[in-house]
DNA sequence: AACGAGGTTTCGAAATTAAGAAACAGTGTG
DNA sequence: CACACTGTTTCTTAATTTCGAAACCTCGTT
């Protein structure tokens, strides 16, 4: 009766792509992935990722927020500074899937670059393939 | 002077970032995924989807459009019918790598199924780990 | 205790996204 | 041609996301 590659009761199958979703949301942020990126060389300090990231203290800490609210990064509390890392090591091998995927086309000059610059509200007749 | 996995330019290294962030906001709807995954199975005609899915056309239709804009997925006319597939493998491998996390997280009972329940305006002190 | 440094939360405002209703468009059939 | 079938697009409304400003919290120092 499975259609997909999930096997298991509906309510739960409907509950895991809810859960994925909501996840692929979270990673739908350019600062989120870097930030993942970055915490998967290893643990880094607020500090630090406000220095790479160049962003202010606020929205890192928002960033981060939501990324420790849906279970991807950890932080732990060290004097009066906060250290971050990856929750899940799994999630980074994904995202950089997606991302050498991503890099690959973007050099090819492929359907996605076109995506990128035509950015983003790439609206035309999509109903078939058309050369 | 990088920081990160990616190599290059600043500019080239956020213009990846920023389409992989793209990707990723397309990835982020329940259905869109399911989608994914029944196309990972191979061609699969607009009814089918329709019937699999119970959604209305239209929606169905929306979903669709998104992610043949973001390139992953491609169509083809035959008579009135309208065949979908998967433009990218590699992604779908992606996506269930994730899913995998999130069903096995799911059945431990764990943050993630958490986060989950208290969906999602699950707003807390998150500052550090708490046991 | 008072202060400063390092982070977080709250509160709008602006932008983006989701979904249904209704209108529209392409394709085959009588 | 007229009509039914399959899908798509447009319009509107509701919900969610993003970000900065300002206020707040927590730890270490004096």
């Amino acid at each position: 009766m499975e259609q997909g590659t999930l096997t298991g009761r509906p309510r739960e199958v409907e509950a895991i792509f809810k859960l994925q979703a909501q996840i692929c949301r979270v990673l739908g942020h350019p600062r989120r992935l870097q930030i993942l990126d970055l915490l998967a060389h290893g643990e880094r300090s607020n500090a630090e990722l406000l220095q790479i990231l160049g962003t202010s203290k606020v929205n890192l800490s928002q960033h981060l927020a939501l990324l420790r609210r849906i279970g991807l990064v950890e932080s732990r509390q060290q004097g009066r500074q906060i250290f971050h890392r990856l929750a899940i090591q799994e999630v980074e091998h994904a995202c950089r899937v997606i991302r050498e995927v991503v890099a690959q086309q973007l050099s090819q000059n492929s359907r996605l670059a076109r995506a990128l610059r035509h950015d983003p509200g790439n609206r035309g007749k999509t109903r078939v393939d058309q050369p």
